[in-house]
DNA sequence: GTCTATACATAGATAGAC
DNA sequence: GTCTATCTATGTATAGAC
């Protein structure tokens, strides 16, 4: 999938890598659908549990940034929300982990902010955590491709951010 | 493309669609990275005049954010970037034109804010660019398949800023 | 469970008639 | 230019042997 994109995940593709037959993999995922969302299942598994310690850490602003500017992990995730389009059962999938995701960083971003020196009136915790996502998703989807322009100081930018939000 | 992804754009499909045979759509476009290739072009043509008109617009700011959270554009856009992953020649395509649009947008935003009150040295405006295109890309993929969290807090906040930095 | 075999649709691409 | 016809590969999905 991150290589050659969602539409090459396919039954046969799948039961080439594992040694398997189509008929197989048929066997355990009815159809293809079936197939795509145990794979999205499975890797955001794996990333629930990093957010959530992520979040229980001390600067989870900084974590949070750390987590989705891996570039693997992002470029995953952009191909899950591009293939999301066109498969009702993804979106329905991924709409409803992302809203419970974006709610668990509102609350521990609000956490770590309050009482400090930062005006949460205009930037809401549940802004800034879709900020977040929207910048460090344009860095690696573009990164991904050979865009680059601006990049630098945009990071630059977020690091001077956090160091401005964060704690002490 | 918009309606079932790239993956869905082929010979057959668009000869369908064009009421012509497949074999004539390979006479014109020998192969499908040509089709698509042709097709981003056309797009993309479409988009560059909206832009620069945009960017001599008197407020070039505020008009590039209206122009960015269109849906259909952008939805389409995002569909390029996520096919180009995947084909080279896509790739090459898009990273000329995006690193070429973003220096204009940089240019045009320098130019806005310059005797501004904004202090340009911490997030420059090569830097407005690639945040502009981070947020409004999204809130347009995300509200694609059906997330919302946080998006209005962070519209919010985008009309709060273009007032702080837009002219008057 | 795992396989082989198969049905059937659709993909990219080419050859050759008109 | 535009068509029909066709090759070959690959896709989803099912049936049935082991």
């Amino acid at each position: 999938m991150l290589d050659e994109g969602y539409a090459a995940v396919t039954t046969r593709a799948v039961a080439k890598r594992a040694g398997l037959t189509p008929g197989l993999v048929h066997y355990y995922f009815p159809s293809t659908d079936d197939l795509l969302v145990a794979a999205y299942r499975r890797t955001t598994a794996r990333n629930f549990e990093r957010l959530t310690r992520a979040l229980e850490a001390e600067d989870p602003l900084r974590e949070l940034w750390q987590l989705q500017t891996e570039a693997t992990p992002m470029e995953l995730a952009i191909e899950f929300i591009a293939l999301a389009r066109h498969r009702k059962v993804i979106g329905a999938e991924i709409a409803r982990y992302a809203d419970y995701a974006r709610e668990l960083q509102t609350a521990a971003i609000a956490r770590a902010l309050q009482g400090g020196s930062v005006d949460l009136g205009v930037c809401p915790p549940a802004c800034i955590s879709t900020l977040l996502a929207g910048v460090s998703r344009v860095l690696i989807m573009e990164g991904a491709v050979g865009i680059s322009k601006g990049h630098a100081e945009t990071r630059s930018f977020v690091q001077w951010m956090l160091d401005r939000l964060g704690p002490g």
